[in-house]
DNA sequence: CAGATGTCAGCCGCACTGATATGA
DNA sequence: CTCATATCAGTGGGGCTGACATCT
């Protein structure tokens, strides 16, 4: 299991390793953006979405979020709908069309991972996906922390 | 060990964890940028390198390496120096401020770390580090493929 | 001459801040 | 009125491409 020297914390290899998937992730080889390939995949896989969730489940800006939507919208692979039940929501769904281009994105995506994750067998890619969703899970739960005693 | 559903593959929540730690990583708390930190760290632990080592070290440009070098040089936390045996190159090398500002940052690292992994007990961190360091390892080895049969 | 290394200018996409509109 | 949700304009830094200089 171990070899390769650890040389640096795990934030640190985190940027780096994420630096390589953005540079390898080019919309040639997965026809879409990268951001929208993880939009779609997370609408597809929670449905009725509103943007405030989107916002917390990818894990980005709450104002980035429209832009991507606009962007989504446009090209025709997303679709926001106000909530009846509450006018001020939108609901969001994967269009025919993005479920398309989700499925082959996520077909070029597993070259990529292979590129990526060519020092790992199955079962250590395993391993690694599951820490990392478990470390998201809790980092979410936890909010930014801020000014500890700032509020109020 | 598992629990957490993983809806996702390791690309998708790679770049999500790295949305929260760079979020995180404010030179507020750090005393110096992330990216900084990451140079820093690298020098200090690789004495004498090359521009060229560290362009592929750190997993950056080496175009945008010579501005990182430039900002640091300028704020007196690295040096560069003809390399005598080959006057092309640069030897980059830490200076006593770098290592303060280094050995503080990484403290101050410490909290994000915790804060982000909050999710993962101190032997899952520590295994989550070496699968980072390894799936590093194997995707530097090997180049960026680009295109296949293009050259010559 | 070709090849390697480093520098700089220009550009673009991501992500943040702040101000605003709408509805509960 | 307040709070939540969503939108948009403006801004800044990260990271890319391309042209160039210097040295082997």
């Amino acid at each position: 299991m171990s070899d390769a020297v650890v040389t640096s914390g795990p934030i640190v290899l985190l940027t780096r390793l994420s630096r390589l998937v953005h540079r390898a992730s080019t919309p040639e080889l997965l026809g879409i953006s990268l951001k929208d390939l993880a939009a779609l995949a997370y609408l597809r896989d929670h449905a009725r979405t509103t943007q405030r969730a989107l916002t917390e489940g990818l894990c980005i800006d709450a104002n980035y979020c429209v832009l991507l939507l606009n962007e989504l919208e446009a090209a025709g692979l997303a679709e926001r709908r106000r909530d009846p039940a509450d006018r001020r929501r939108h609901l969001v769904t994967v269009t025919e069309a993005g479920r398309l281009a989700l499925e082959r994105a996520e077909q070029a995506q597993e070259t990529i991972e292979d590129e990526i994750l060519a020092g790992l067998d199955p079962e250590e890619r395993d391993t690694l996906t599951r820490l990392l969703a478990r470390a998201l899970d809790g980092a979410v739960r936890r909010p930014p922390v801020e000014e500890e005693r700032a509020a109020h």
